[in-house]
DNA sequence: GACTGGCACGTACGCTGTACGTCCGTCAAC
DNA sequence: GTTGACGGACGTACAGCGTACGTGCCAGTC
């Protein structure tokens, strides 16, 4: 029996083996061993199959941090279980990124982040604020990460890289070698780590006016 | 006479009125008024020009920071300077997003922002990895504020929110209208600063682990 | 037994990207 | 002045796409 569910997992299979591009109901049906007309039975559309996607990749998200813990801690739990997922279906977060979806399928993080801002002393308009930025971090990196397409990324980048005047662009000539490649794990967790510091410190000012006031 | 140049022109033309997804090489050819294998005199396929587009888009960043300014300001005008591009062609910066180009295209951009980080007091690979932390947050704040689709927007998303179970959602549920609106000027400064304050200390520290070493 | 609703499915239409062949205007060589 | 080559604009054609619509089967209810 077909059922709306069966049909997303089909699709992020089919997205994670061939990629974002290839994905069509026709080839969706067929993984399914299913006629295509069969599918519009439980998707209006296309465009809903992606929103379902982008919700059933949100979803995944596992949150295991200690409520008890200090916040900085659970800030960096939080964003590594958002990044884990995303390498997990990287082609998939593609299509969640490009998708801007107005369900309340991310609600969940969203809750558990702002309750970790409000322990580390964010209220109102600066928790979001807070949380805003770093979702963009977390989105503009991850970007970075899984938009290289893991799999059969042609090495040309190295190539054009090479040709690069050392004239015209001399920091980067200078440090191509540093350009070109790229630890990931390393370059999240220094940006997450400078961004926890910078919290941290806004988090400081925050409770000494509180004090100040009191 | 057809050009390279042209086709790319009409097809950024087409993007921001009809919207991405619109784009087609018959609507681009239709729009230049001439035949749709025409185009292909001048560009091998369509992703090679959506690379183009792309490449196009990049290189319209207008850079005016003052060489002579402290490294602080001429991050924030760097910043603004790619976040007014993104604005000015909007659903084209979203394709740039979506696609990973291996040419030299943005290269001017890390070259400049490479500079200033060198005048910052960071090198090698320490001034990369800022590079990419900045870059992240830029990306993924673009993406967030491009990505609503500023035209006709359904307002729906409103609707979806005051649904929020507050016991489920307490945190989410108190700041909702913090969350359904947002002045992305202020939300865009509010992160840039935060960067550059966290970007100060780092520089404070580099600096000053040299002059303990000198 | 008849009736009804949901689901799987086939057909068909308008759209897409693009391979291929054709035509025509321009320019060089004789 | 004629001829030949060549580059660019163009039409046709094909495979593949999303999906509107109609058909047939099968379970459940009176």
């Amino acid at each position: 029996m077909l059922s709306r569910g069966r049909i997303v997992d089909a699709a992020i299979d089919l997205i994670e083996r061939e990629g974002a591009d290839a994905v069509s109901m026709r080839g969706i049906a067929a993984g399914l061993g299913v006629g295509v007309m069969s599918l519009y039975n439980h998707v209006p559309n296309k465009a809903a199959l992606l929103d379902a996607i982008s919700e059933t990749i949100l979803s995944k998200i596992e949150f295991t941090d200690d409520p008890s813990a200090p916040w900085t801690d659970r800030v960096r739990v939080q964003a590594r279980a958002f990044r884990q997922i995303a390498h997990h279906y990287p082609r998939s977060t593609m299509v969640v990124f490009s998708r801007q979806l107005h369900s309340s399928a991310g609600l969940l993080p969203v809750e558990r982040a702002l309750s970790t801002l409000r322990d580390a002393g964010f209220e109102g308009s600066e928790a979001v604020r807070m949380l805003r930025m770093f979702v963009a971090y977390i989105v503009g990196s991850l970007l970075r990460e899984v938009g290289v397409t893991p799999t059969f990324a042609p090495v040309r980048g190295d190539a054009t890289v090479a040709e690069v005047d050392p004239v015209l662009f001399p920091e980067v000539s200078s440090l191509a070698p540093l350009l070109t490649s790229c630890d990931h794990d390393e370059e999240f967790e220094f940006g997450l780590e400078l961004l926890v510091q910078a919290m941290a410190v806004r988090a400081g000012e925050q409770s000494g006016r509180r004090r100040a006031r009191g």
